[in-house]
Formats: structure tokens, sequence, C-alpha cells
DNA sequence: GACGATACGGAACCATGTTCCGTTTGCTCA
DNA sequence: TGAGCAAACGGAACATGGTTCCGTATCGTC
């Protein structure tokens, strides 16, 4: 007897289907590490096994794939906030330390931060995902960080678009933390 | 009697092909107006009246298109650094006025700030010229704020490549000067 | 006006994303 | 156990955009 679907709503899903998907985010995980974001769809599909058929029908939008991809570091990112803020020295020490952190997630994620500025339709639920996880987590810091006097107001948005646009394109020849620090530093009082 | 070539070396051109130059020179401005420096090859030829082999006779490279199209705004705008060097108050209000000019110029000609920063080898003479031209500029503002003690030493180049990866995909919802009075701010000793 | 060099046009090719539908497969129920 | 059906699959086909190539047209000269 299959299992029953305790509570009713989702219609269950064959396991063939299931199977699928999960190889599809192993296949993308490794190809975004050797070609970036931007792997064809076709090489994805070639890794994982499948045709590409399959791709759209789990991961409607490139963003679906992407957001599934990177999901947990993103979450990890947004929930080190409140943890740097209890055990950094004060808020703009936590706030740089954060910084940092998603600094160096974006920078090894080749491709990440442009897709994150995309406008592209296709582009819409990484932004989104990333936005309502992020802004929380540097809302948290930079209000912190302004009670405390250290800096002067700026929309969490504008910061985080900031910090990604700086990131594009960062390669062994073009680091972006020094821009990165000097941004911040731009930021105290 | 056609003119007689008074250096010797390039071998003359056809008069059509001058003509047909110009004439991509000025569907290509008027394309990048409507859609951005990435406007379709077909696009741009098809305004000019001509076929897409004469876009690539004329200009090998998309990048060879652009720099053509812009090359005078781009000269303006690393001729007006020794002019506001010496009519601006401080060294640092020089550099923050030269860089009000330079995002002015970039957020204007939508995806040139991209194309900017892009590796793509068609996009090689456009790195070239741009910082052939603004890196003197930028050097001698640097220098000169540096010198008067008003900011901390940066690379031009670092800077230059800030700027520009700032106004990528700027928009009326995304205006990047206040993350440059930002930066620039940072930069203050 | 003829002829050679130059330049032209656009079809053809390649790479990529996306859609669609005939076929296969897993699941259920008798 | 196996028949039937919905779910899922695969990959051909289509759309878009860059780039190349070559037969043809045009210019400039003699």
């Amino acid at each position: 007897m299959p299992a029953r679907n305790t509570d009713s709503s989702p219609p269950r899903k064959r396991a063939d289907a299931e199977r699928n998907k999960q190889a599809l985010l192993e296949a993308a995980a490794a190809a975004f590490v050797d070609a970036g974001v931007n792997a064809p769809v076709r090489d994805i599909a070639a890794r994982a096994g499948v045709g590409v058929g399959t791709i759209y029908r789990h991961f409607p939008a490139r963003a679906d794939l992407i957001v599934a991809v990177y999901r947990h570091q993103v979450q990890a990112c947004a929930e080190a906030a409140p943890t740097l803020l209890a055990t950094g020295p004060t808020p703009h020490d936590a706030l740089a330390a954060w910084v940092d952190l998603f600094v160096d997630f974006l920078i090894t994620k080749h491709g990440l931060a442009e897709a994150m500025r995309s406008d592209a339709a296709a582009f819409e639920p990484l932004h989104a995902y990333f936005l309502e996880h992020l802004i929380p987590a540097v809302t948290l810091l930079l209000d912190a960080a302004v009670d405390a006097g250290q800096i002067t107001p700026i929309e969490p948005f504008a910061l985080l678009r900031g910090i990604g646009n700086l990131c594009i394109g960062a390669d062994p020849r073009y680091d972006p933390r020094p821009l990165v620090a000097i941004l911040i530093r731009g930021l105290h009082t």
C-alpha cells in the first residue's frame, strides 16, 4: 500500500518524478560550479540524464532552479544576521561581518550576482526569493547600526542591490571586496 | 579627378562605403536609445537600410560600433577632468563632480554599464577604449585628492569598475547615484 | 564603356531558450 | 496479477539573436 496523503491537498507525486527532480538539482549544482548559473539548459538536462522538457516541468523558470539549488545557503545567510548582531562588538561590526558573508556567497557563484539584478521575467522568482529572505536580515542590522548612531540610514534594498552589483563579474582579476568595504565605510556617520 | 591620397597609407574608401558607415552610426545611435546598446544587429541594419553583412564589415565587433557611437562623449568626459580639477574648490569636489558626469553618461545609455564589464571577447575593444581614455582622467583626480590628503589611495581601475558596476541596470526604479555617493564618501580619509 | 577591386545583401549556420505532443511509465484497483 | 489511466518523459521543432560566407552589384579608373 502506497503511503497515504496525510494532508489532503497536494495530489502526491510519482516516484520517478521525485527522482528526476533530485537528479536535476544535483546536476544543476554541478553545472553551476563548472559554468556558472547560466549553464545551458541542455547541459544540465544531459548531466541529469533527462530531456529538457523535464527541466521545464519541474522548474518552469530558470530562476526556480537557481533558487532550489541555493535555498539553504540563502537561508543560512539570513539566519546569520541575528547571530552576528548578538555576538559582534558593535552593530557596525556585525553589519560588516554579515556583508562579508553575503559577498563570499555571491562571488563563489559565478553569474549569480548578475542574475540577481536581471530584470528578465525568468529571474523574477529569484529576485523575490532573495529579497524576501535577505531584506529582513539587512533591515535588522541596519536598524541596529542606525540606532547606535554608527551609520546614516539607507534603504535595505539599495544596500543589497549595491553590494550585488559590485559583485557582478567577480573573478581572479576583479575582487569586489575592497570596493564593498569602501561602500560600507561610506555608511559611517 | 578624385581627391588624391595625400598620405599614402590607407587605400581610400569607396563613397558608398563611407555613406553606409555614416548611416549605420546614426541607425545605431537611434537603436541604442530605443533598445539599449544590445539592440539586435538585424534591427540596426534594417534601420540603416543595409544588410547585416555590412555592419560586420564596418564594425567587426559590436563593441566597435558602440565605441564609434559614444566616442565623443567619452572624450568629453575625459577632458572634463582637468577642467574640474582646476575650477573645483577642492580635489575631492572635483572628483565628486567628475563622477557625477560619468554616472550621468552611463545611466543614460541603457546596457552600456553592463557591456563595459562584460568579459566577452566582442566587448574587448570597448573595454580598451574606455580604459585608455578614462583611466588617465581618474588618475589625475585621484592623485590630486590623495596629495591633498582628502582620500585614501585606490586603484583608478577599481574605482571605474565599481562605479560602472553600480550603474548596471539603472532604471526609474533603481537610481545608482545615492550608492555612488556613498562609495565616494567612503574614500574620504 | 569595360574591367578589376571593393562593398553589398541576405541566406545559411550556430547556439540557446522554450514549447509541444506522441510515447512511456508508475500507480491503482479489480 | 495485469489492465487502464493519469502523470511524466524525451526530444524534435520553433523562436531569437549573433556570425559567416559568397554570389552579385556598384564604384572608380583607364
